[in-house]
DNA sequence: GTGAAAGCGCTAACAC
DNA sequence: GTGTTAGCGCTTTCAC
C-alpha cells in the first residue's frame, strides 16, 4: 500500500505538503502541487480513509438503521439516501435490525461515533432514551419517519404528515360517494400506524360521515396481512365499498382478496393505500394511493445528519418535508349504486 | 469519548492489558479481567473501531457494489449478505453504481483497501482488468453473479448455473406440450442475459424442438421492458403459447401484456421467469419461475470475501452454489389445443 | 501476567 | 510555502 510518506519522499516534500495538496491546494505553490500530483499518479497513491478518519476524529461514513431492507419501501429510500451521501463524500452503512432491539443496540454500540459519524434511525422499537444516550456518545442521531413523534423530543426527526395522508385518502373516497369504509391498520416497525387512521377518521368526520361508517382491522403491514384482514372485513361487512390501507402493501393484499372474493376493483370495491411504493403502479389494477416524498425524506435525513456532523446543526427539532399527495390510479372509482337493503 | 487509556487508568493497568482483556481474556489473570471489565462498564467504554482498524491494518467493513438497489433482486440479496456479515462481526457498505463506470471506479478508488477490507462486485460494466488492479491494492475482491464468467478469470466468483436455469425452463414448457416459444432476453447490468437463453435453446433442442420454434426479443430487464417486448412478440407471432423471460421482472411485464391483449395466463399463454424474486409469488397469477438460491449466494459471497480478508483464502477460483430449481406456480399450464391453421 | 514503547497513515498547529 | 512535531485510539511485539 502506497502511503502519503512515500509520495512525500518521491516529490521531495514532507507529508504535510502532500496533505495540503490534497485538501488545500491553494496553500501550496503551483509547481509543488504539480510535482506532488505527479508523484501521486506515478505511485498510484490513494489516501487511507481510515487513517484520515482517526486523525480528523470523524469518519466519512453514515449508518442507516432500518428494520428490514426487503420491505419494498426501504430500497427506494436507501437508493436516494446513498446518492445524497455519495454526493457529499460520505458512505452508507446499511443495518438491518429485524425489529430486534438487541440487534439495534449492538449496532449502535459498535458503530455510533466510531465507524459512523451519524446514524439515521428509521422506525424502531428502541426507547428514545437509549438513542439520546447514543447521541451523547458523539454520533449525530436523526430519527426518520417516526409516526408517533412528539414535538418535544430531544432528537431531530425528519417526518411526513401521516395524519394528512389519512385525511387525503378519506377525502378522495368520500368524494367518490362511498359511505361504508373499511380500514386496514398496519402493525409495522414503530408500532401500529394509528396516526394515519386517525387522520382518515377525522377526514371522514370533516365530511360528515358518522363514526360508525368505518370498520377497522389491525394486521401485519404486508401483502399477506392485508389479504387476510381484507378477507375478514369483506366477508363480515358486505356493505363495504371502499377499503383504506395504511400502507400500500396491505392495499395490494386487499386487492387480491377482493379478486378472490369475486369483487371487481374498482367497480365493486375501491382500494386506496399510502406511500406509493414502486409496486403500486406496477400492479394491476394500478393502486390509487397517497404518495410520500420518499426520495426527499431520504435526502433530507442525510443532509440533516451531515449538518450535525459538520457542526452546522440547525435549530429546529423536527423536519417535515413536502406534504403527502393523492395519486389517483385504477383502484378507486365511484361507489357502486346502493343495493336496496 | 471514553478511550482505552482512561479505562486503563481507572483499572490501574496499562492499555495493553485492557486490549488483552477485550481480545485475549485468557491471557489475563481473572481478577484483572474483572477489574478492567468493571472499569469498562462504569465508564461506558466502547472501542473505537476506526483506531482498531488502523492499528490492525484491516477494517471490519465490507462493501457491496451493485447497480441499483431499487431493483427488487438486490434487497433480498443485501438482506442475506448483511446478516452473514453481521454474524461475523463485519459491517456492510452499500454502493449503488447506476451502471456508471465512473461511479464504480470512484467507489473502488476510495474505499477498496482503506474503508473496506473486501468488495463484492455484482454485475458491472467495468473491465475485469480494473478489478484485478483493485485487488492488487490490498482489497479482497469477489465477483458475484457474473453471467459471462470465464473459468480462467483472475478473481474468485460466486455464481449460479445460468444455462441450467434456462434449460429447466425449457424442459418445463416442453413437457406441458408447448411448441412455439417466445423468449424475452433482458439487457441488464453485466450485459445481455444470453447464457440463460442459450441454456433455454439447448434445453429445447435436447427435447427435439427445432430452432425455429423459438422467437426472441431483446429488451430492458424490467417490468416495462418485459411488457413492451411481450406486446411486440405476441402481436407478431400469434402461434406463441409460451413465453420465457430471462428474469422475473420481464415475466411479470409479459403477464400484464397478455392481460391487455385479452389472453389469459396460463390458459392461453404460459409465462415463466428466472430468479424467483419475492414479487413472483405475490403477483397474480403467481409466477412459475426458476429459483436462484439468492440468500445462499449472498452468504457465500460474504464468507468468501472474509476468507480472503482473513487470509484463509481457498484455492478454487469459482464457486457455484446449489443449482437453480424449478418452482411451478400459476402462470404455466398445458399448451392450449392447437387451432387449425 | 503485565508494562513499555513503537507505530498504523494521516491531520493540524505552529514554527521557520 | 514548507517543514516539524504531536498526536488520533488502538494493537502488538518484546521485556520484565
Amino acid at each position: 500500500m502506497v502511503t502519503l510518506a512515500e509520495v512525500a519522499r518521491r516529490a521531495k516534500v514532507t507529508g504535510a505538503t502532500v496533505s495540503n495538496v490534497l485538501r488545500n491546494p491553494q496553500k501550496v505553490k503551483p509547481e509543488t502541487v504539480e510535482r506532488v500530483m505527479a508523484a501521486i499518479r506515478e505511485l498510484g497513491y490513494r489516501p487511507n480513509l481510515t487513517a484520515r478518519a482517526l486523525a480528523q476524529g470523524r469518519t466519512s461514513t453514515l449508518a442507516l438503521m432500518l428494520s428490514n431492507i426487503a420491505n419494498p419501501f426501504y430500497p427506494e429510500f436507501v437508493l436516494a439516501a446513498e446518492r445524497e451521501a455519495r454526493k457529499r463524500g460520505y458512505f452508507l452503512l446499511v443495518c438491518n435490525t429485524d425489529d430486534d432491539p438487541a440487534i439495534t443496540r449492538a449496532y449502535l454500540d459498535q458503530i455510533a461515533g466510531t465507524l459512523a459519524a451519524g446514524v439515521i434511525v428509521m422506525n424502531t422499537d428502541l426507547a428514545e432514551r437509549e438513542l439520546v444516550e447514543v447521541a451523547g456518545r458523539g454520533a449525530a442521531v436523526v430519527l426518520c419517519m417516526w409516526e408517533h413523534v412528539q414535538p418535544t423530543r430531544a432528537l431531530p426527526c425528519v417526518t411526513v404528515d401521516f395524519a394528512a395522508a389519512g385525511a387525503l385518502a378519506a377525502g378522495h373516497l368520500s368524494e367518490l360517494g362511498h359511505r361504508k369504509f373499511g380500514a386496514l391498520v398496519g402493525e409495522g416497525s414503530g408500532g401500529p400506524q394509528t396516526v394515519r387512521v386517525a387522520g382518515f377518521e377525522s377526514g371522514l368526520a370533516a365530511r360528515g360521515h358518522a363514526a360508525k361508517s368505518l370498520v377497522a382491522a389491525r394486521t401485519r403491514d404486508s401483502i399477506e396481512g392485508g389479504y387476510e384482514a381484507a378477507m375478514t372485513l369483506l366477508r363480515k361487512h358486505s356493505a363495504l365499498t371502499a377499503l383504506f390501507a395504511t400502507n400500500d402493501l396491505m392495499a395490494i393484499g386487499a386487492m387480491q382478496a377482493a379478486a378472490d372474493l369475486g369483487k371487481r376493483v374498482p367497480d365493486d370495491l375501491s382500494v386506496i393505500g399510502i406511500t406509493d411504493i414502486q409496486l403500486s403502479h406496477q400492479f394491476r389494477p394500478a393502486l390509487t394511493t397517497v404518495r410520500f416524498p420518499t426520495a426527499e425524506i431520504a435526502a433530507r435525513s442525510i443532509t440533516l445528519a451531515l449538518e450535525m456532523v459538520e457542526g452546522t446543526a440547525p435549530a429546529q427539532e423536527m423536519y417535515a418535508v413536502r406534504g403527502p399527495e393523492l395519486v389517483v390510479r385504477e383502484s378507486t372509482g365511484p361507489a357502486p349504486p346502493r343495493r336496496r337493503g
